[in-house]
RNA sequence: GGGGGUGUGGCAGAGCGGCCUAUUGCACCAGACUGUAAAUCUGGCGGGCUUACGCCCUUCGGUGGUUCAAAUCCAUCCGCCCCCA
């Protein structure tokens, strides 16, 4: 059986109250990657990370919530779908509500009401894009307001004073995104300035590190397009740097699924593993399963949320779209070997008749039925690691997903 | 009874002699979406044939005209709407 057993049931999800005393004891090991236990076959591997707002399982999958919320959906019902960690974006938040008035509200996590552990992304991702918004300098970046055109200017250290102010447990480098496809030159060029800022990132959060309670994490991004050397040495130069975590990003922007493989295995190696593997922005269900096999730990992607809200429903029989004329008089659940909200009170047929009516609950009901899809798939995972299965499992997942293809 | 108006593809509604199988919106059909400017975007949407380029047939209430050419002009019939009595 693929189904989990890990993840509490809806409407008694662990609700995880941390004491006085706990907190300290986290304090003390925030940043620790433990690793449980490794695939004996593939580089897969079972750990955790302790952040100041708790303890992440990894493979973990991160809900994507850029301005301050998860679209659609609530933080009782992310808790209750097994999320961990949820994602938010510096420059979003630097925009619109401002800087200021999270760190008014006592952070972000004070601020939205969300208990466990949260990510935010420099804004790297921004300056890709907001291509046609920006304009880049060997300083850092200037950036036109996507809300009212006023004019910004993001740098390193600036991306890292905005996620230091609002103050989420993992923060990100402020990098470049190259895009795809990008010329060997230019991705050379912009790997560079993204390892330079790296440094400058780090620099700048080691000296203006709040003298806290709370630690906060600094992950450094791994660059260079599709060309392995690029991405060797972008490894190499960021490990030299430090710190508690790697991301490799800049993958998943419209290259072929081998070339993300080729690129992991030229990378992945290169990163000390007993940190934290990220790979940024990734993904699609199969993609999960081809990362992790490649050593990587954290995901998060918009799909689950806004293919949702598209109308789009994964199940473990492949991607379904719910509002699609054939489901009208489909009288079952979306994926009949889901126990989400949406499966198990609600039919096919019924949220076709909400998308065609333009229903915010259609959005809703996608949006947890994908969450908890993608949860739930990375709790297979982390068992088929634990019980050293994982090769078996994946076979089994890719069978029975692209069964109709 | 008198006067005026109007009839366009599933709906609304442009077009008012040639560039019209006919703008646009909605509806409908399908596809895309990977660190979210996204409840978004793209394509299709009379019938038939073709791998494709493309080709053929049939459309603007009905009929009959005018014209080289008609959704567009004229006549007439039918339907609907409005005003006066």
């Amino acid at each position: 059986m693929m189904k989990s057993e890990i993840a509490a049931p809806f409407g008694l999800a662990m609700t995880t109250t941390t004491s006085k005393h706990q907190r300290d004891t986290t304090f003390m090991t925030v940043g620790t990657f433990k690793i449980l236990k490794k695939s004996g076959d593939c580089k897969a591997r079972l750990g955790t990370l302790e952040t100041a707002n708790g303890t992440i399982r990894t493979p973990v999958f991160m809900p994507v919530g850029t301005q301050g919320t998860v679209k659609s959906i609530s933080n009782d019902e992310l808790v209750a779908l097994g999320a961990e960690i949820i994602l938010s974006n510096a420059y979003h938040l630097y925009l619109r509500p401002g800087t200021e008035l999270i760190s008014a509200a006592g952070g972000i996590n004070n601020f939205i009401g969300w208990k466990k552990p949260m990510l935010t992304d420099s804004g790297g991702f921004q300056v890709f894009s907001l291509a046609t918004l920006r304009r880049l300098n060997a300083d850092g970046v200037e950036f036109r307001s996507h809300i009212d055109g006023s004019k910004h200017t993001f740098t390193p250290e600036k991306s890292i004073e905005v996620q230091q102010k609002i103050g989420a447990d993992i923060i990100m480098c402020f990098d470049e995104c190259a895009p795809y496809p990008c010329a060997y030159d230019y991705a050379g060029r912009s790997m560079d300035t993204s390892v330079k800022w790296a440094q400058r990132c780090k620099e700048y959060f080691e000296k203006n590190k709040p003298v806290s309670e709370r630690g906060q994490l600094l992950f450094g991004i791994i660059q260079g397009s599709v060309y392995s050397d690029l991405r060797q040495e972008s490894a190499r130069r960021t490990v030299e740097i430090g710190f508690p975590g790697y991301a490799i990003g800049g993958l998943s922007v419209g290259e072929p699924k081998d070339e993300m493989a080729a690129m992991l295995e030229a990378t992945v190696p290169l990163l000390p593993e007993e940190k934290p593997h990220y790979l940024m922005g990734v993904g699609m269900p199969e993609d999960i399963w081809e990362a992790v096999e490649r050593g990587i730990d954290m995901f998060d992607c918009v799909l689950p949320t806004r293919n949702g809200r598209n109308g789009q429903a994964f199940t473990m029989r492949g991607k379904v779209n719910i509002s699609n004329a054939g489901y009208q008089r489909d009288f079952g659940p979306v994926d009949p070997e889901c126990n989400c909200p949406a499966c198990r009170g609600y039919s096919r047929s019924y949220i076709n008749h909400l998308f065609r009516s333009q229903e915010l609950l259609a959005l809703r009901l996608l949006t947890l039925h994908n969450l908890y899809f993608m949860i739930n798939l990375l709790d297979i995972v982390r068992k088929s690691i634990e019980s050293d299965t994982f090769i078996e499992a994946k076979k089994r997942f890719f069978s029975g997903y692209f069964q109709h293809e």
